[in-house]
DNA sequence: TAAAAATACTCCATAGGTATTTTAT
DNA sequence: ATAAAATACCTATGGAGTATTTTTA
């Protein structure tokens, strides 16, 4: 049994009529009159009553066809499930975003997906860098968005798009600290505010240190600690905390004038290396090419143009 | 796309390994190779990714997957269930019965058919021998067992298994005709009383008005005229109404001695010709066969055999 | 007689087997 | 080095076409 039989007998048992039938399918009249009789021979009784020129489904006729139709009907939605699939108008793409990443993609691709590609299912993950290395080896994540210095490298990772964006301390419009001193400011200042950053990596701590000393030890020195750069950007704004991320994060409130950079004297050199992580050997989903496109566009440091 | 091809890969999702599927399909493996191969070109995507020993299934396939299960389930149950029809394990007879098939066959057959092929849907029909023949040409009824001599012949039907069943006149135990004229009773002597039968063809008018004078047309004689036999056989053993018809509708009562024959002056020679009835050139329901099996095992004229 | 279905025959695409190569552990 | 999957090559079967016969209205 075939489902090119079970075709066939649906068109024999909708036209009644096996020349009839035979034309709608684009066979012959005695292809279908062997397909017919092969179905028949392979479930043992007849399915039609050759009665000279009427065709009348028999018991057998009858119960195949309703069994028929579901099965013919399903393989249809199966291949067009898998055509659209293919296509991109179906799917479940679920990525997970770092802090940075996190403020700069999440709205604008809720918002791209939800206009353009309303058939995708879309999840977007916080959290931890290692854990969200854990759930993309499960397959719980296809892809991440992360600062690749959080990354151990290993072999089942596919890193690519590496783009880098400047980090840097930023404050509110009318902050003490550009009044008092708006063309450089000394570390040792900023300790009197509270520090708003996301957890930062080993190696920024290090670099940290490194300049200003170990006064600057991260662990130390941040008191608003949270993975949503949004939330701490709201801090910074409305307080005198300082807020220490990628300059990309607050790219509305620099435009406006609402946060200003301050020019750290020695100067603030260090930022985030982002990457668009998948496992290696897996084939995507075609939304996900859309995703890639979508990262290459938006995770560009504005800020850093002019600069 | 193929049931096979659907079967293949219901087969390597479930081992998660093309040699350990290919023998449980009990093919090789570089077949079952070539047919994933040939299914994920027809749906335009790999379905599972070969990541060295491992196989995983990608979201294309996770997706056909869930489909094929169904369509591969649905097409195991029609041939099962075609299976079972062709053996008589399920289906649906439906016959008409007249009145006097209706009275010796109705409870021995559901009896039988409850007990012996339970998965069997039976309808038993009962009416005007012109509704039925209408029901059975409308493919309402499968068969019919009634008196052919109310049938007007015709190409459509098939006739078979003719049983002639003699009719006569039957009265209770101690009714007066029995004790007044023991060995014989004249026509007129009967007009005393009710006089019970179903609807009678117009043969056997003919018949009775040839034997006893007008005075014996059914449309005047019969007083209690009903389909069911055994209502009338019931009426007639607690009355003194006659019963006319087939003895073998009242074996029971005339084997125990409830009703008894009246010997008639000059002898009553009629009777019913019973036969099954279907529509030429249609298939039969295999469980048709038992049906005509049991027909011709109950509808035997016991009560004429000693006679 | 005409229309419909079945049959005879032929051809070719496809599924499957065997043997071998490629690939990843 | 080994085990698994892919590939090359061959064969047989089944599905479809053309031409023809059978059947029935």
């Amino acid at each position: 049994m075939n489902l090119r039989h079970l075709e066939h007998w649906l068109a024999l048992a909708d036209c009644g009529s096996f020349s009839r039938a035979a034309e709608k399918l684009h066979i012959t009249q005695s292809a279908l009159s062997r397909s017919i009789q092969a179905l028949e021979l392979e479930l043992g009784g007849a399915l039609v009553d050759r009665i000279g020129k009427k065709n009348e489904l028999t018991a057998l006729g009858h119960s195949v066809l309703a069994r028929a139709r579901r099965i013919v009907q399903e393989a249809a939605e199966l291949q067009h499930g898998a055509a659209l699939l293919q296509e991109g108008g179906l799917g479940h793409l679920r990525v997970g975003l770092g802090a940075g990443p996190g403020a700069m993609l999440m709205t604008p691709w809720l918002l791209h997906m939800a206009q353009n590609h309303p058939g995708v299912k879309v999840s977007i993950s916080r959290g931890a860098t290692e854990l969200q290395l854990m759930q993309l080896r499960e397959r719980q994540l296809d892809a991440l968005v992360i600062d690749v210095r959080r990354v151990v490298p290993a072999p089942d990772l596919h890193l690519e798009m590496f783009v880098d964006m400047r980090a840097g301390f930023l404050c509110r419009r009318g902050h003490p600290l550009l009044t008092d001193a708006p063309q450089s400011v000394k570390f040792e200042a900023l300790l009197d505010y509270p520090m708003a950053s996301s957890p930062l990596s080993p190696e920024v701590s290090r670099i940290m240190v490194e300049h200003y000393g170990a006064q600057a030890d991260p662990a130390a020195m941040i008191t608003l600690q949270c993975e949503d750069l949004a939330s701490l950007i709201a801090v910074t704004r409305q307080t005198d905390a300082v807020f220490l991320g990628i300059l990309g994060a607050a790219q509305a409130e620099l435009t406006s004038g609402d946060l200003f950079e301050l020019k750290m004297e020695p100067p603030f050199r260090s930022g985030a290396r982002l990457s668009l992580i998948t496992l290696a050997g897996r084939s995507e989903l075609p939304i996900m090419a859309e995703f890639r496109r979508f990262v290459a566009a938006h995770l560009t440091d504005r800020e850093a143009i002019p600069a």
